[in-house]
DNA sequence: CCCGTTGCGG
């Protein structure tokens, strides 16, 4: 065997080796044949440590070296960026500048992704400029880094500007444009990049597929996420855990179960976010039963769910009011996982939504990371319970922190006003949203103002509010007016309202019914024939309310006409004996406008079991 | 030669 000069018989050693044991012995070797010395040597066993996690003794050799060149900096800087510790491979950088050691495109790109995860978007512009003034401003790794820290930080007009410049783009590059564009809710950007990265001839990869796909499940067009689909198995790409998973959540999120399901079922290899992908499909289409079914199924698969499997159960237990399992859900979270913020959050709307609004606020107390989203949640809880003082104080309260209402912020505190029927306060305070926060009321501020003032009887004044502003009017808006109009008997404005609630063709059974209804106290018998004819031909697109209680730890769901209880009898009789007791003290039932439709009530019961059990 | 882009949640 023909002996290699000892640096190269150092490097050759270095890279086969696996463990700390036989780095540590190279490293020996190299200080008895003072190769550590060697700039390009010493980076590289720095390296080797790196590779296998141990950043410590990375560090001490780091730390003795004479003198460092840049590959040394770079080995250490990108053994932190490994470890995920930005913060370190900042403090390096800056330590490495100050040394008067110029940083090449390595170092930029590293520094750069550093800022990007810790969101920090004054440094990393800083960086990116010092990088320009070192003529990296056409480097692809440098560029792609600085796309990604604009796409983080939500500031993709910028990103596009970086990347219209760039003179060579990459599939990394384009990867990431599309993802930015995904991640600021712009998903048709996002395909138009996919569509340009095709043009140029760049074919793609997983990663580029999962950002597409991603887009495909905001945009929610199962055409589009048909034809994906199909081009990804046609030009047969490897489709790994996360493709898979991304497109199993495509579906789901989107109603389609089954085609998730399917994907999710031929999965040779899940784990708990696959689960998490299928259980968020089925808690935000109404599956709630489904949901926690699945989440008690993968606990038996061997997986720990996360905290996102728990947010999406949690958010299933809401929807149905299941408090006895959103208990078993906060005690899982306490036991095994820790409170973020949208943990926090979820266990809040938890409690509130089943009924336990104390519950809701002691944690939102206790919970110490909350951000905008909890402040919103806990005031829309006070709110749907009638609690107006409790909003307006919690609002008051969040005026003195440093998180910034927003306009949900405000939507919550005027429909808490309008639950409360607080007319003046839901005016002023919607002065001091346009005025003082200089918040654009949109559509659902409208509503709330239009429903405060209609359930006051003010059905003129709201009318006037909404054909005083441009935006647009949907249909909220003016189904709070009707609803005024008809409880307050003003026929005038509620034809023309009503009109134009039948102009914008909604899809909700319930609007049909209260137009209907409307009629019918207008006395418009025809046009009461015409809306039954309607709903009729219409068929049963939405689901309509149905009440949920839970006793004992089981759920029972009541809708019209409904007799399949079991204790159907015993109910009615108590419904009967409240009734006859509250006509005694004075209640007079406005039953005369209830609309009958037996047929379309069989199908709702079908739907009702799929959907609560 | 190294460095840049990925899957579920309030």
């Amino acid at each position: 065997m023909q002996l290699l000069p000892w640096p190269r018989r150092l490097r050759a050693l270095l890279l086969s080796c696996t463990d700390k044991n036989s780095i540590a012995k190279v490293h020996a070797l190299m200080i008895l044949t003072s190769t550590l010395a060697d700039g390009s040597f010493n980076a590289r066993l720095i390296a080797s440590y790196a590779r296998i996690g141990d950043t410590v003794s990375a560090r001490k050799v780091f730390d003795k070296l004479p003198q460092r060149g840049v590959n040394a900096w770079n080995a250490m800087i990108v053994a932190y960026s490994r470890q995920d510790h930005p913060s370190q491979v900042l403090s390096l950088y800056h330590q490495m500048v100050a040394d008067g050691v110029r940083p090449d495109s390595s170092t930029f790109t590293v520094a750069i992704k550093a800022c990007a995860s810790m969101l920090d978007l004054e440094i990393g512009e800083e960086i990116w400029s010092k990088a320009v003034d070192c003529g990296y401003e056409r480097d692809v790794f440098v560029g792609s880094s600085v796309l990604n820290l604009y796409a983080k930080s939500g500031k993709m007009d910028k990103a596009v500007v970086v990347f219209e410049k760039m003179p060579r783009k990459d599939l990394v590059s384009w990867t990431t444009m599309i993802t930015g564009f995904v991640q600021s809710g712009r998903p048709m950007e996002a395909v138009e990049m996919f569509r340009g990265m095709q043009l140029e001839g760049i074919e793609f990869d997983g990663v580029s597929m999962t950002g597409l796909v991603q887009a495909c499940a905001s945009l929610g067009d199962l055409r589009l996420s048909l034809s994906v689909h199909g081009f990804m198995i046609r030009r047969g790409l490897r489709m790994d855990v996360m493709v898979q998973t991304s497109l199993a959540h495509m579906y789901g999120k989107n109603g389609h179960l089954e085609l998730a399901y399917r994907v999710f079922d031929r999965m040779p290899y899940k784990n708990a976010i696959s689960w998490g992908a299928l259980i968020s499909g089925f808690a935000q289409n109404g599956f709630a039963g489904r949901a926690l079914e699945m989440l008690v199924e993968m606990q038996g698969s061997g997986f720990e769910p996360d905290s996102a499997c728990l947010v999406s159960a949690l958010l299933a237990c809401s929807q149905v009011g299941f408090l006895k399992w959103g208990k078993s859900a906060h005690a899982f979270i306490l036991k095994r996982l820790d409170f973020d913020e949208v943990l926090g959050t979820a266990v809040i709307d938890m409690y509130s939504k089943c009924g336990s609004l104390s519950y809701a606020r002691a944690l939102f107390d206790q919970i110490i990371s909350r951000d905008l989203i909890s402040w919103n949640a806990m005031i829309t809880s006070y709110g749907i319970h009638g609690h107006a003082e409790e909003a307006l104080a919690l609002f008051l309260q969040m005026t003195e922190t440093n998180i910034k209402p927003d306009h949900a912020t405000f939507a919550s505190l005027l429909s808490a006003f309008s639950h409360a029927g607080l007319v003046q306060e839901g005016q002023y305070w919607f002065d001091v949203m346009v005025n003082k926060y200089k918040t654009t009321p949109g559509e659902k501020h409208y509503a709330c103002m239009v429903d405060l003032l209609a359930r006051a009887g003010r059905v003129e004044e709201a009318y006037e509010l909404i054909n005083s502003v441009n935006t647009e009017r949907g249909l909220a808006v003016w189904v709070a007016l009707l609803a005024g109009c008809h409880n307050h008997g003003k026929s005038s404005i509620g034809e023309i309202v009503a009109k134009k609630i039948l102009d914008l063709n909604p899809d909700d059974l319930g609007v049909y019914a209260l137009v209907s209804n409307f009629y019918a106290m207008a006395r418009k018998w025809d046009d009461v024939a015409d809306m039954k004819k309607m709903m009729k031909q219409r068929g049963t697109k939405k689901v309509p309310g149905y009440s949920v209680v839970e006793v004992n730890g089981e759920l029972h769901a009541f809708l019209m006409e409904d007799k399949t209880h079991q204790h159907h009898g015993d109910i009615m009789q108590i419904l009967n004996k409240l009734d006859h007791d509250m006509r005694a003290i004075g209640y007079v039932p406005r039953n005369e406008f209830l609309l009958h439709n037996s047929e379309d009530e069989h199908s709702f019961q079908q739907r009702k079991f799929i959907k609560v059990l």
